[in-house]
Formats: structure tokens, sequence, C-alpha cells
DNA sequence: TTGTACGCGTTATCAA
DNA sequence: TTGATAACGCGTACAA
């Protein structure tokens, strides 16, 4: 008869074995569905999976058949709206592909992130995706180069998603969006309309990818309508609303001219709102404002932001696609997602003249 | 000498132990740490661990250890702002307490969240956080009744994150938030301020236990203040943003007299401000708003919304930190968090006179 | 169609 | 202080 386990410990393929008279093997080949199997046996074995309440044990079937399937989703935090895109995407297609998607959060610790890969490596992870821009400091590419190749020798694959190649060299799946493309289409359309000082919020943090490459855009567009670029209107902050705010006020408190402010995100631009508007200042007939990311809340916003759309969701899903799919040949790949302006209400034509700006 | 192991495959502990000349058992506690070992084995082992990169199998020690140390967070999406805050809380906890965490979305799909949580058992997870209300039918109750024993059976633990017990005697953890009173709370406090004709927006979803607690603690304030219910002013509506647009836009088209809208969310509030913006009513001088959750989108509306805080992010860490750290003995726990109303700039007495109210 | 024997990579037990 | 051996639960040759 079969045993009956003790609560706690659960049943084994031995227990549905023996439970169903049968051996081990068969049981596995009922589950699995590969061999032929009687029809006769094939109902007992069912009847005693049901009976004892019998899963398989995931671990013990990894070791045997060669690594869990398993894509791991490395990221700053979930919160950011725009990461939480992504990692929808990266579980939309983890799902997809038949894969389970573990989370972990660094909160911008480049040490916590080294451990997190390594622990990743441990796992079998078959991705791990690295979303979010970085830091380009030489020893964080050097010690990323490194676990890249770490990872390709056990099989597994580094990907970066929403930041640029570490190395023609370097065994890695980058999937960007053009931060440089979408800053300069944003910043030549508020040249079109008319502004000529637009202030640039959040060149903080001097080598971070996302930033820079806005910040690129930025320039770019001035320097091909040739128009300089004004140094006092870059405004070095962190990502948050309230930075936003600080930056705006400061910038009215110096009496610097400008007609325009082109955030660096939406959250940054949220700030600058509440802070044009605590001064008194019409959106968009005295200043235009734009932001970048396009998450939900740019729609939420009164007046409604101009701003440049990312399909984050998009991003992770073709992360985790390329990864999974890739020429096991191809050393490095390289994608970059388009972007696109999205005008809303925040922008207008710029004021004829200038005026003299009143703090409320 | 030592096997070159083949690129693909992983060196294993054996590789370490032939390269460094010792055996296996004696590199399994280089590493664990727990055994006396000489000082110059410890260094010849450290040395072919470096040189062959090796890492642990996770799987293998899962398989012999008794299961991997994971925490599963399933969850209707990611990018809900609410549920977002509720993940990087279970991840935080996670990972204070040693656990990786696996994170699944079902779209709000009652099968899909079944064949998740049997995945889960097959995963050995140690606890399986359910995060969102649910629809309170008898079968999910009952399906959902019969995995937490599974769960149970299998040593590991069904947690329900903000939604009400399924039953005593259901081996289940639950960490709510307090529904109710917030919404009795925020409906006293409008009540307070003069109205009377208050519209619900989000009686949607029969059954959805966290509008009924939102929906039953409107209703107890009024009853608590001797009004009656309007039933013309319940609205029933989804979870999104457009549906509080349409939903004020009808309401206002029906001539309905009302001077406050409760919003069963932050996001559907966004909805009704946009309506009543377009409808050329001022708030919260012609209408006042509440929302419900207290999302970072409440401070970024126009005006600023009042609404009921929800500290989300706790809510994620207590259901892991219960889950783990519970009396093996206790067949189900239940803790509610609380909520308070935070008042911002929404919301004002109500309006002396009715008037007509006029479309744009 | 079914069963036996072995191995996956690791740790625990026992012996040396 | 170290090593040999068994065991974890499953899949897969190979044999029957």
């Amino acid at each position: 008869m079969a045993r009956q386990p003790t609560s706690g410990d659960r049943p084994t393929i031995k227990d549905v074995a023996a439970s169903s008279g049968v051996s081990a093997t068969t049981v596995s080949r009922v589950l699995a569905g590969n061999y032929p199997v009687s029809t006769a046996t094939r109902a007992r074995v069912m009847k005693a999976v049901r009976e004892l309440d019998y899963v398989i044990n995931a671990q013990a079937r990894a070791l045997v058949g060669g690594g869990t399937k398993t894509v791991a989703f490395i990221v700053h935090d979930l919160v950011g709206p725009s990461f939480a895109y992504v990692g929808q995407g990266v579980e939309q297609q983890a799902t997809v592909e038949g894969r389970l998607c573990l989370v972990c959060t660094t909160h911008g610790d480049p040490e916590r992130e080294l451990e997190l890969i390594e622990l990743m490596r441990e796992q079998q992870a078959e991705a791990v995706v690295l979303v979010g821009g970085r830091v380009n400091s030489r020893s964080y590419v050097e010690r990323t180069t490194q676990v890249a190749r770490a990872l390709d020798k056990a099989g597994s694959r580094l990907v970066l998603c929403g930041s640029p190649p570490l190395g023609s060299d370097v065994p890695a799946t980058v999937i960007e969006y053009d931060n440089e493309g979408g800053a300069y289409a944003v910043t030549s359309y508020l040249i079109s309309l008319g502004h000529r000082d637009i202030a640039f919020l959040g060149a903080g943090e001097p080598g971070h990818t996302t930033i820079d490459g806005r910040l690129r855009g930025y320039e770019r567009a001035h320097e091909a309508h040739r128009l300089p670029v004004t140094p006092q209107l870059g405004y070095a902050i962190t990502f948050d609303r309230e930075s936003g705010y600080e930056a705006t006020r400061d910038l009215l408190a110096r009496g610097q001219k400008f007609t325009a402010v082109f955030a660096a995100t939406d959250v940054i631009a949220s700030g600058v709102l509440v802070a044009l508007r605590e001064a008194g200042l019409r959106v968009p007939e005295d200043i235009s404002v734009v932001g970048y990311d396009d998450i939900p809340l740019a729609k939420d916003l009164t007046p409604e932001l101009t701003t440049v759309h990312v399909d984050y969701e998009e991003l992770g899903r073709t992360a985790v696609r390329y990864a999974l799919n890739r020429d096991r040949h191809a050393m490095s790949q390289h994608t970059v997602i388009g972007t696109h302006v999205v005008i809303r209400n925040s922008t207008g034509p710029a004021p004829k003249l200038g005026r003299t700006r009143s703090r409320k």
C-alpha cells in the first residue's frame, strides 16, 4: 500500500509510483507525456497523483534537465513608472517563452548589482536583464564586462536594457531606446516654436548614460539650428519631482531668461509645472515645458505634457525575446528602439517680448 | 591535473576538488564555512574557485537542502502604481530575509492565478503572495481554499495581501488595509464640510472586495450622520482614468445634483477632474473631489487631491515578514493596516446654493 | 509497454 | 582536519 507522506514533506514520484503500483519511471513518463503508456496505467497514475496531490519538484527536474527556465530582472527599484513598464514587458515575454521571472532591486548600488548577477549565475538564470541607464565609470564597465563573460561561459546571457553597449567584444544583448534622437526631436520642436532660451533640467550625475544621451540631443538640436547653448540653463538635479521644483525656483530667482524648459523626465516636469504656477507664470503662454518618457502621469498633469514617448513595455519584451532567441554564435547584439514626440498642451509659441517675471 | 571544463557547461564542485587536490566534501566545507578546514587547504580551494570561476549550483543545493528560499509575488499587473509599491515592499522584505523573489502576473484571470500558484508549489516557494482585491465568488473562494491547503501541506504559505480572509479554517496569512475605515473617514470629512450629495464612482464589479469595502465605508458614514444614500449617485465603472471621465460626464449630462465626488481610486479621480474642468466647474469651489490610495499622482494633479493614504510598501513588507516568521502552529493570521485621510486642495465647503450646471 | 540502474551537483553522516 | 559514501527527486539509457 502507499505510504502516507507525513505532513510537511511533499509526496515524491516514488510515493505516486508505490500508490499506483508501477515504477517511478512510468510515473515520470505519464507526467511528461513523452513516452507511450497504456491507458489503464495512465489512469491509475493520474488517480494517485490527484489523491496524493502530487506536484513535481522543480529543483530536482532542473538538476537533471540542466537549469531552470528563468529570466532575472535587475532594476533600481520597481516603483519608477518607466521601470515598472519595462518589468511588465520582461515578465510578459518571459511567460510567453515559458520562463519564470526573478526580480531583484539594487537601489542604485553597483556593488549590490554585481552580487545579484552572481546570485543569478548560481540560479542558472538563462538571461539576466539589467534595466536602466548606468553611470559609465571605467571600473563599472570593466567589472560588468567580467560578469558578462562569466555568464556567457555558463550558458547564460547578460542583457542591457536601456543603456548602451559595454563594448563590441563583450558577450551581451543590448536593447536601447533613442535617448539622443528623442531629445533632438523635442528640442527642435521647441526651437521651431520660436524658443531660443531653453533650460535643460537634468544634467546631474555626470556620466549617466540616459541623461547624457538626452543632453546630447538637446545640444545637437541647438547646433543644427546654429543656436548657442547657454550653460547657465543647464541644471544638475536628481530624478525626482522635488528637484524639478527646486531647480525651477532657483532659475527664476536668479533672473535667468528662458521661455521653455526641457525636463529630462516627466516626473521632473511635474515639479517644474508646480514651481511655474506658484510663480504666477502660465504654461504654455509664458513658458513652454516638455518632459521625457511619456508615462501615464504626462496626461494627468495640467496642462497635459508634451513629451517624448518611449515604449518601455516593448523594450522589456524585446530584451527577453532577443536574449532567449539569439544566434548562439553572435557575440554581441545591439538594437535601438525609436522614440517620438507627443505634442500635448504644455508647449506653445515663444512669447514675443521678454517680460520681467514676478514671483507670486 | 584539473580537467578544463568545456565552454558552455559550468565547472562543478568536483572540478574544483580535482583542481585543488582535495575531496568534494572539503570544497563544500570551505565554501559553506561550517566546518574547520586548515588554512592551507582553504587557500588552495579558494584559488581553484577563482581560477575556474566556480559558483555553486543553486538547484543542486536546493535539492538536498530542502527547497530554495523563494517568495512568489502574484499580481494583476506590475504597472498599477499601488501594485508596484506592494511589489517593492515584497521584494525588499524578501531580500532582508535572504529570499529571492519570483514575480508573476495574472492580468485578472483567476484560472491563470491558480496555474501560477500550482507552479509556485512546484518551485517550493516558501510564501506565495497574492496581491490585490478579489471578486468574491463562491467557486473562487473554494478553489483558493484548496490551493491554500495544498501549499500548507507542502510547508509553503499562501498570503493574501490586500483582501479579506477566505475563512478562519483556511491556512493563510492575511494582510489587509482598512478599506472601509478609510472610506468612512473621507466620506465623513466631506459630510463635515457640508456636502450632502456625494457621488460614489467605483461601484462596479459587484463582489470586488476592495470596492465593496470602500462602498461600505461610504454608506456607513451616511448612516452615522443620518443621511440617505442616493442610488443614482453610485456609479459602476472600471478602475481606469477613462471610466472616471465618462462617468462624470454622464452624471452631469443626467443633471444629477451633487456637490462632491468620492472616486474609488486616485486614478479614477484624475479622470473626474478632467471632466469637471471641461464642464467649466471649479474644484473645490463648485465640486469637491476625493480619491483613494494616495499614489504619487495625487500630488501631481491640479488641484492636489485629497485622498486616503495607504502604505502599500509596508503592506508588502508586512505580508512577507508575517508569512516567513509565523508561528508554525497558527492556522490563520489576520492583520489590518490602518489608513488615514490626507487633506489637500481638491476639497472645500459645500457651495451654499444649488446652481444649474452648464456644459462648456 | 514497463522496469532497472545510473547520474545530475550538492550536503550530511560516518569513519579515519 | 579530511575523505568516502549515501541520499535528495527526477530523467534517461538500456534491458526486458
